[in-house]
DNA sequence: CGGAAAGTTGACGCGGGTCAAGGAATGTGG
DNA sequence: CCACATTCCTTGACCCGCGTCAACTTTCCG
């Protein structure tokens, strides 16, 4: 079974940049063919990656970004008592690795939630294309200035936020992300659990189990297992009114 | 009084990069002398701040990065519901505004809490000097990049971090940061009110006070007002053991 | 001196954490 | 194919940390 993925998955990274569909949420942003095969040269395509696989560990030195082309990633760290505060979730077309930029190790975890097919891009050779590629430079700034921003408007949440308000942004962050790839924004699958979910927004797993369960039943979202449907994303929106950072928490 | 002030101020702000003694915590680390001028002549130095005069808004067109050389700076943003969420403190040596990289505009507000001097360093010229000096644009890089960390290490706080644990916390940051830029470690006054860091760390302002009374009466801290003596540096350690970035919270 | 802003302290109640028990889906070996 | 275990999720009962409300004190500043 694993030589017949293998066979299958060759084919199907076999793409460049250029004709990546994820452009515009991507580095390559504003790029032209010249200059996007430059970087097309430096991108490391690996074979995709299996549920539950770490892209990279805490401490582990820091060589590159990672951009998410199909599939999700859990970031996370972990504190010396052991237990894990969920930081964020990938989507395709986001950018993980940021954190290792600072000080030559990773300061947080990268782990697949399901299979995952995943570009490499190593550090050093993104800085030398910086050289020559002003745009790029700029297009960098601009994500990890974006990542701040995100960071920030999840700190309101936690910070102000109830827990059903939370609940309320964390669905319609997924929602708007999953529109702007070209999904449906009403019906998505959750690639997190439960256990995940609230690690992620500060809550006990049993209280996004009830909340759940209330959205249902007020005719807000129809929930099963993991699958999701929403059904009232006006009064959706009209709980979260308010919050900064909708873009993808 | 204004005039008086002008006088005084317009000596004490002639300091080029070079004599600045924040060199190692602010961009030109690991710079040398020429690379230095060049940073150096596009960096504006302005008349000091007043206490509660803004650096710039949210929404302000987004031009500059600031580093303070003294004083104190509040960053925040403002909900729709009009309630504040106070993102963090500036202390001398710190930077802020790169979350106006990302799309022309600034996310947050920056406020002073004292009189402040401040350089103001706009986004272009950096960019253009990056061109020519490979490890600014490193040094750039490192410093969103700790951003980032920074933030995060305060998702985990605010998310899994009892009222204590968090006030703990944030009186080593400020400890640990005072004690970076060769100032006391044990002794320091807050440049916030009460106000300020109990939003800040989500919580109430009346908790915030209940908190100070508790580690004085347990031997913990003096406080009085807005001056702190930390008295047990090693239990408040161990209240906050496990909590990831305690370098500026 | 008066009025406002900042900080302190006590009483009370609720949101959501914790504990416990019980489904439902998925995997595993016989 | 079925017993059985495991993981994930749900639901109920209880209770505590911290927010809210309110009264008071202290400091600040004209």
């Amino acid at each position: 079974m694993p030589a017949k993925q293998h066979k299958i998955n060759i084919d199907s990274i076999k793409v460049s940049c250029g004709d990546c569909s994820l452009t515009d949420l991507c580095l390559p942003h504003g790029m032209n063919g010249q200059d996007m095969d430059k970087l097309d040269k430096i991108v490391r395509r690996h074979q995709p990656y299996q549920p539950g696989q770490h892209v990279y560990r805490a401490g582990d030195p820091s060589r590159s970004l990672f951009a998410v082309r199909s599939g999700a990633l859990k970031s996370y760290c972990t504190t010396q008592d052991g237990d894990e505060q969920v930081l964020g979730f990938t989507l395709p077309g986001e950018i993980v690795g940021l954190d290792g930029m600072s000080d030559g190790a990773y300061a947080s975890s990268s782990i697949t939630l399901e299979t995952a097919s995943i570009c490499e891009m190593p550090y050093e050779a993104l800085e030398d294309l910086c050289q020559s590629l002003p745009g790029l430079n700029r297009q960098m700034m601009r994500v990890v200035s974006k990542e701040i921003t995100t960071d920030q408007g999840m700190l309101l949440l936690l910070g102000k936020r109830t827990a059903e308000e939370r609940l309320a942004a964390f669905l319609l962050s997924l929602s708007s992300r999953y529109e702007s790839r070209g999904l449906s924004r009403q019906t998505f699958n959750l690639p997190m659990s439960r256990q995940d979910i609230g690690n992620y927004l500060g809550l006990a797993i049993e209280t996004v189990s009830r909340l759940f369960a209330s959205f249902q039943k007020h005719g807000l979202l129809s929930v099963n297992r993991r699958e999701i449907i929403i059904l009232d994303m006006q009064r959706l929106n009209s709980m979260v009114e308010g919050c900064a950072g909708s873009s993808k928490l």
